[in-house]
DNA sequence: GCTTTTCTAATGTCAGACTTTTAATTGTCT
DNA sequence: AGACAATTAAAAGTCTGACATTAGAAAAGC
């Protein structure tokens, strides 16, 4: 393992892709150390700062853990679904705000992802699932509800709709692609009128993954993603028109 | 900005972290300039090595990007389709190799997901994406078509079913699990006969494309993702009778 | 045999120096 | 005046060598 010392910048960003090439092409295995930082050093003929700043790129990526004390140092880290699932949100997210997506056509294809569910979930939803969505239904007809408390709860009632897939993957890829969307879906204000039709869209969802009713799903899902579609439409053209008539009031004055 | 001084490890974490919530949370937007390794380091009160550290932290993220020279730094950088993408991938790749998930549950996840761009890809495609697809085709008729040359090509013609919908997001996150996937499927090598019947599943999924049909997308994408079990299923017991036979022959012997 | 202490190897952190890059500035020539 | 060349300075990248902290292993003590 040795680095090209003739491209002579970014020497950590070389040993990195190096380190990380071998993880992911299995030369080394979960739980295997790395030689400890000044093997390391030695061995890519660089000093110790720069392979720490190597190390601390793929710790970075969740890729190895460090320990310290004797018999300490880093490990390729086995990488759980929790980890991978709050990286791939951070770098959604982010792709998202930075990009100004338009709020259709994320919109679109967060309840398409979710559609994808449908199949699955109908056939293996389990008395539990049922019962969760339920209860946030139920959470979220209560009057009092705040704003942040009403996003909450329709986290968790998607959230156990694509639980109910029993699909891992499913579900860490569509977590992902909810939770990411979550700041646009802020940028919402529900109305108690509005509210009232979307629980009245996650019964019919409710009941039809009840009745194990995959065509209803999908249907409820797509009444869902037009109805959303359509408020976020109306509150943005709100917006527009507050703000040209402000700069109109301050063209007459 | 000041860290917890109390918590007297891993500086660098916590400064990576600080940076990074200001950024998620729109107090550094994209292209601002951080301040200069040495500022940082004297307003955090640590040595620059740490700040470092912190940075090669963020860059490993594709947050910051750095600069060399005169009015040089770090700055804020806007994440790019790509970028998000790769990153998606290597974090896929990893779970998926390192959390044995069963090929089943991945390749219900990954035509799952893809089935979800049936409606838009319906609606939406182009000629463009339909020849593209077409050529791909003829391209796996092709007899002296290598493995890595079939599953290059199966690449494509699916990427471009994902295109043809017509959604940024949709594109990504497909995108992402369709090369996730990758790794997995190359364990499977396909014979003359397999090909065939792939084909023949490609033609159907490109004439419904054509008709703009998208409940026969929808069903030939899910004749796609039983025949690739049932195949996955096929080659893995075959595996592991072969192995089984070598383990009775050792024990004989 | 169990607990406590000591040892030791490793990461984490620091200070200060030097090198390289790069853009702005200044100077020079046509 | 404008174009090109030399200078300069700021910043990242790197190195050296040191010290602090941690935590497992081994030794000592009971």
């Amino acid at each position: 393992m040795k680095i090209d010392p003739t491209k002579n910048a970014d020497y950590s960003a070389q040993i990195a892709k190096a380190i990380r090439d071998a993880i992911i092409g299995g030369q080394l295995n979960v739980n295997d150390r790395l030689p400890s930082e000044a093997e390391l050093a030695e061995q890519f003929e660089v000093s110790r700062p720069t392979v720490r700043e190597a190390l601390k790129r793929l710790a970075a990526q969740s890729l190895i853990r460090t320990q310290r004390g004797a018999f300490g140092g880093a490990f390729i880290n086995q990488i759980s679904y929790e980890e991978a699932h709050s990286q791939q949100i951070t770098t959604s997210t982010l792709l998202l705000s930075m990009n100004d997506v338009s709020f259709d056509v994320a919109c679109e294809a967060r309840f398409a992802l979710e559609r994808s569910c449908a199949p699955f979930a109908a056939q293996r939803r389990t008395a539990d699932q049922l019962a969760t969505m339920r209860a946030e239904i139920h959470r979220q007809t209560q009057p009092g509800l705040s704003d942040e408390g009403w996003c909450a709860s329709d986290v968790t009632f998607h959230r156990a709709l694509v639980e109910s897939a029993h699909n891992v993957i499913l579900s860490y890829q569509l977590a992902g692609a909810v939770e990411a969307m979550q700041p646009l879906m802020n940028m919402i204000t529900f109305t108690a009128r509005n509210r009232e039709k979307i629980i009245s869209l996650h019964t019919d969802i409710a009941d039809a993954l009840e009745q194990r009713d995959q065509q209803q799903i999908e249907h409820a899902l797509l009444a869902l993603s037009d109805y959303t579609k359509n408020l976020a439409d109306n509150v943005f053209a709100a917006k527009q028109k507050n703000k040209t008539d402000i700069d109109n009031q301050k063209a007459q004055s």
